[in-house]
DNA sequence: AGCACGCCGACT
DNA sequence: GTCGGCGTGCTC
C-alpha cells in the first residue's frame, strides 16, 4: 500500500500513518504534507518509520496534499530529529516544529466532498448518514461545523463513509486558486497489455496517443482542449493504469547564489590560538568527530577562532553552524559573519518574520548559504555538509528550551557532529560543569586560551562584607551600596570614567510587606511574593505576569503599613539617584528591555548619555563598553540562594562574567562585590579569577550528592488544579517508576512540593531521577510515564533540566 | 494541542 | 424545557 509515517506538531510522543493516493506523488522523507487528523487540516513531516502492513490495525486516511517537491528536511535531520525526541522524551513532530519555524502550520478544519460512488450509493445511505450526504449533494464542500448539528453525522458514521470512499476529505475549498492541478502522463506499458486494456474506448485511445506525443504531463483541461476527452475518460484510463495521475505543485522560485570572495583577517593568531585552530581544522578535514571545549576569558580570541575555523571549513567544502545564546547578541557576531562571508552566511533568529525565516532556511538547504549563526533552533540549520559546530557560551542554559519540547541545542549539536563527523566546539570563559569534567577526563578535547590578546589586566575584585556594613536610617538595616563601592563609584565619575552595577533582580522591591501582620502579598495564583514594581505604584508576579494596582491596606488585617522590601534595580536607581545626583544613569532589564529595547539602552551607555548602567544579567552578557572601569554587584547573594544544586555555578559564571566587563584597554577595572556569605566558594573563587579552583570545589559537591555531570538527571512534574490530586499522581506514577526500576542503579526522590508548589494556579509535585546511565533513566520513563495524563492532571518529563524550580 | 462528545446549571 | 459549562477521550 503507499503509505506514509507523518510527524505531526502535537505533544503526542507518535507518528501517524497516511494512506497515499494514487492522485499524489508519493511523498519522499522530509517533505511537508496536509492530512486530516480529527476534524482538523495539519501540516506535517513524512518520515522514515516503517508502516505496519495491516496499517497497525487502524484504517488509513488520506493525504490531502503534498507541499513540497523536494524533501525541506535532508535526511541527516530526520535522523537527527528522532533522536532527539528519543534522548529527551519529547515528541518528533514538535522537534519539527522547532527546527522549521511557521512552516508547519495548522490550516483549519477538515472539509469534505462527496465521491462518485458515494452520489451513487447514496440512496441507500442509513438514515443517520443521508442528512449528511445531501448536505454534499452538486459537488459541495462542507465542514461540519457549518452545517445544522442535525446533518451531522456521529464520527463513527463519518469515518465509515471515508472508507467506505464515500466521502473524501479535501484540503481547501475547489474555488481557491492556489489548488493544485492534475496532470496526467502515458505509463509505461507495452503495446499488447495497453491495446488489450483500452478496448472499444475511443477517446480513450486518442486521448493517450495525444499524450505519448507531447511528452510531457497535461492537465486534464489541455487534454480536453486537444482531444474532446473530458476527465472522466482521463479518471478512466488512471483506473486502467494507462495513465499516471498527479497534482502538480507550484514550483519554489530558485534562488539567485550570489556568492562573494571572503578574505580572512589579517590578525597574528597567538601560539595557543594557531594551535586550537589546528586541532580543529584537522578534525573537520578527517571528518573525525572532534568535541572540544574551547576555554579562555573574554578578549583571549575565542571568536577569532570560530571565524578561522568556519572559513577553514568552507576551504573544505564544508559549512559551519554557530550557535549563541538567545540574547540580542546574534545580530553582533552576524555582522562579523556577513563581513567575512557576505551571502554564504544566514542568521536564523527569532526575530525574522515567517517569510524571512523560510527564505533563510531555503538559502540554506539549497546550500547557497552554508554557514549559518542563530540562537538554539538554528541547532537543526539544514547546512548540508557541516564540519564544524560552534556553541559559544556553552555554559548558558538557555540552549535548553524550557517548554516543550525540552530539548537541549548543545545536544543536538554533538548529535549531529558525531553524525557527520563534525568538529564541536563549545566555548566559553566559565565552562559548565559538564564541560569542564568531560574535558578533564579526556571525553573532549581541552583547547585552552590563557593570554588575552590584547594583554588586557584581569581586574581587581573586592569582597565587600555586607555583615559587616552600617546600614543608613533610611535603608531601615539592609545596606545598598557599601562605604567602599560609594567611593569607588565617585571616584570612577570623577575621572569621567563608567561604571555597571549589577542587581540581579527587576522591579523597585522584591516584596511588600505588611508590618502589622506580616502578610506579604503573594500572588492569588502562585506561590510566590508578588514584586514591588513603578516605584511602589504596582505589585506583579514574576511567574504568571498577573498585576495589581499597590493596595492601600492589607488584605488579611486592614493595616495600613506596607512597606517594599528589598531591592530591584528600580530601588537601586533610586537611591543611586540620591547618592549621586548629577550623575545620569540608565536601566538594562528585561522590563526596560521590552520597553525601549536592548540597543537603545546600550547605546545612552555608550554615548555617554549614561554614565552608570544599573540592571539584572544582562549587563553582564555579550556588549562592550569601552568606558566601564568599576562594576559594582549590590548582592551576588540572590542566585546564591535559589533552591538548585546550579545556583553556585550560576553565580560564579555570573560574577565572573559581569568582572570582565570592568577595564579598558590599560588600566585595569574595579569589581566590588557585596555579599553576605563573602567565604562562599562561588564568590571567592569568581573574585580570584579562578576557574580551577571553583570547578574543584563545585565537582566534589557534584560527586557528593550524585548530580550532574556524576549522573543524569531527569524531572517528571505533576501538575493540577487540585493539590490532592496532583500529589495523589505524583505518587502513583512514583510508585510506576519505582517498579520499573527494580535492580536498575537509579535513584527516585519525590513526589516532592516543587520549589515553586503553586503556578498559575496549579499546584506542583516533582519526582527527580538520578542514574549514572541514560538510556536505563529514558527506559524507565518509556515503561511509567502514561501516554495520556490522568484526568485533572498534567505532566511534564524534563531530561536533563537546567534548574528544577 | 484542539476538537467533538457527554453529563450537570441559568435562562427563554 | 433548552443552551452551554468545561471534564475526558481521541486523533493514523
Amino acid at each position: 500500500m503507499r503509505a506514509v509515517s507523518v510527524a505531526l506538531p502535537l505533544p503526542i510522543r507518535k507518528n501517524f500513518a497516511y494512506r497515499v493516493p494514487e492522485t499524489l506523488p508519493l511523498p519522499t522523507p522530509g517533505t511537508r504534507v496536509r492530512v486530516p487528523f480529527g476534524e482538523r487540516v495539519l501540516t506535517g513531516i513524512v518520515v522514515p518509520d516503517p508502516i505496519e502492513p495491516d496499517g497497525g490495525g487502524v484504517a488509513l486516511r488520506d493525504v490531502l496534499e503534498v507541499l513540497d517537491d523536494e524533501p525541506v528536511c535532508p535526511p541527516e535531520l530526520l535522523e537527527t530529529a528522532a533522536k532527539v525526541a528519543h534522548r529527551f522524551f519529547a515528541a518528533e513532530g514538535e522537534i519539527f516544529k522547532s527546527a522549521l519555524p511557521a512552516r508547519l502550520p495548522a490550516t483549519g478544519a477538515v472539509r469534505y466532498r462527496v465521491t462518485e460512488k458515494g452520489a451513487l450509493a447514496s440512496v441507500r445511505a442509513d438514515p443517520e448518514a443521508s442528512p449528511f450526504l445531501e448536505a454534499l449533494a452538486d459537488g459541495r464542500i462542507v465542514r461540519l461545523a457549518e452545517l445544522p448539528p442535525e446533518a451531522r453525522p456521529r464520527r463513527e458514521t463519518l469515518r465509515s463513509l471515508e472508507q467506505r470512499g464515500w466521502i473524501r476529505a479535501v484540503s481547501r475549498e475547489s474555488r481557491d486558486a492556489r489548488r493544485p492541478v492534475l496532470a496526467y502522463v502515458p505509463s509505461r506499458i507495452d503495446a499488447v497489455e495497453r491495446d488489450s486494456k483500452l478496448g472499444r474506448s475511443r477517446r480513450g485511445r486518442e486521448a493517450l496517443a495525444w499524450l505519448e506525443t507531447l511528452g510531457r504531463p497535461a492537465t486534464a483541461a489541455e487534454v480536453r482542449l486537444s482531444t474532446g476527452a473530458g476527465t472522466g475518460v482521463l479518471r478512466g484510463l488512471a483506473q486502467k493504469g494507462l495513465v499516471l495521475t498527479f497534482e502538480q505543485v507550484e514550483k519554489d522560485e530558485p534562488s539567485i547564489p550570489p556568492p562573494r570572495p571572503a578574505g580572512t583577517s589579517d590578525l597574528v593568531l597567538t601560539a595557543e590560538q594557531a594551535r586550537s585552530l589546528e586541532t580543529i581544522r584537522s578534525a573537520i578535514r578527517e571528518r573525525r568527530y572532534l568535541p572540544a571545549l574551547l576555554q579562555g576569558v573574554t578578549g583571549s580570541g575565542k571568536t577569532e577562532i570560530y571565524l578561522r575555523a568556519i572559513a577553514a571549513a568552507r576551504d573544505l567544502g564544508r559549512g559551519s553552524v554557530w550557535l549563541v545564546p538567545e540574547i540580542a547578541l546574534t545580530p553582533v557576531f552576524a555582522r562579523q559573519l556577513r563581513r567575512q562571508f557576505g551571502d554564504r552566511a544566514a542568521v536564523l533568529h527569532s526575530a525574522l518574520s515567517e517569510k524571512e525565516r523560510a527564505r533563510a532556511w531555503d538559502r540554506v538547504r539549497s546550500g547557497e548559504a552554508p554557514i549559518v549563526i542563530g540562537p538554539r533552533s538554528a541547532a537543526f540549520a539544514p547546512v548540508a555538509d557541516p564540519g564544524l559546530f560552534v556553541v559559544d557560551e556553552e555554559h548558558d542554559s538557555s540552549y535548553k528550551q524550557r517548554e516543550s519540547p525540552r530539548y537541549d541545542a548543545r545536544e543536538v549539536a554533538a548529535i549531529r557532529a558525531k553524525a557527520l563527523g563534525a568538529a564541536l566546539v563549545m566555548g566559553s570563559a566559565t565552562p559548565s560543569m559538564e564541560g569542564y569534567h568531560a574535558a578533564r577526563t579526556g571525553r573532549m578535547a581541552s583547547l585552552r586560551l590563557t593570554s588575552r590578546v590584547e594583554s588586557r589586566p584581569l581586574p581587581r575584585v573586592a569582597i565587600v562584607d555586607l555583615r559587616r556594613e552600617r546600614a543608613s536610617p533610611e535603608e531601615k538595616g539592609v545596606p545598598l551600596f557599601s562605604a567602599a563601592l560609594v567611593e569607588r563609584l565617585a571616584e570612577t565619575f570623577g575621572r569621567g570614567e563608567q561604571a555597571i552595577l549589577l542587581q540581579p533582580r527587576r522591579g523597585f522591591a522584591p516584596f511588600l510587606l505588611c508590618r502589622e501582620c506580616g502578610f506579604d502579598f503573594r500572588c492569588s495564583r502562585c506561590s510566590v511574593s508578588r514584586t514591588v514594581h513603578d516605584r511602589g505604584r504596582r505589585l506583579i508576579c514574576h511567574y504568571c505576569g498577573e498585576r495589581v494596582p499597590r493596595p492601600e491596606r492589607c488584605p488579611e488585617c486592614g493595616g495600613s503599613l506596607l512597606e517594599a522590601i528589598g531591592a530591584g534595580t528600580e530601588r537601586v536607581a533610586e537611591r543611586f539617584a540620591r547618592l549621586f545626583p548629577d550623575v545620569p544613569w540608565t536601566i538594562l532589564d528585561r522590563d526596560s528591555a521590552r520597553r525601549r529595547g536592548v540597543e537603545a539602552v546600550v547605546d545612552d551607555v555608550l554615548s555617554g548619555r549614561a554614565r552608570c548602567l544599573i540592571g539584572t544579567q544582562m549587563v553582564a552578557k555579550g556588549h562592550d563598553f569601552p568606558n566601564v572601569t568599576a562594576v559594582g554587584v549590590l548582592s551576588a547573594d540572590s542566585i546564591l540562594n535559589f533552591p538548585d544544586f546550579r545556583a553556585a555555578e550560576k553565580t560564579f559564571q555570573l560574577l565572573s562574567q559581569v568582572a570582565g566587563r570592568a577595564g579598558r584597554g590599560d588600566a585595569p577595572g574595579t569589581v566590588h562585590v557585596q555579599t553576605f556569605h563573602p567565604g562562599h566558594p562561588a564568590i571567592r573563587r569568581a573574585a580570584e579569577h579562578d576557574v580551577d579552583g571553583f570547578a574543584a570545589d563545585e565537582l566534589e559537591f557534584r560527586r557528593t550528592f550524585f548530580y550532574p555531570p556524576f549522573s543524569e538527571l531527569a524531572a517528571v512534574l505533576v501538575s493540577s488544579p487540585n493539590r490532592d490530586r496532583a500529589e495523589e499522581t505524583g505518587k502513583e506514577i512514583g510508585r510506576a517508576l519505582a517498579a520499573a526500576a527494580a535492580g536498575r542503579p537509579i535513584r527516585i526522590s519525590g513526589p516532592a512540593p516543587a520549589p515553586i508548589e503553586r503556578l498559575q494556579g496549579r499546584w506542583r509535585f516533582q519526582i527527580l531521577l538520578r542514574g549514572p546511565d541514560r538510556a536505563a533513566i529514558l527506559s524507565l520513563l518509556e515503561a511509567a510515564i502514561p501516554d495520556r495524563p490522568p484526568s485533572g492532571t498534567q505532566l511534564a518529563v524534563d531530561v536533563d533540566p537546567q534548574d528544577l524550580m
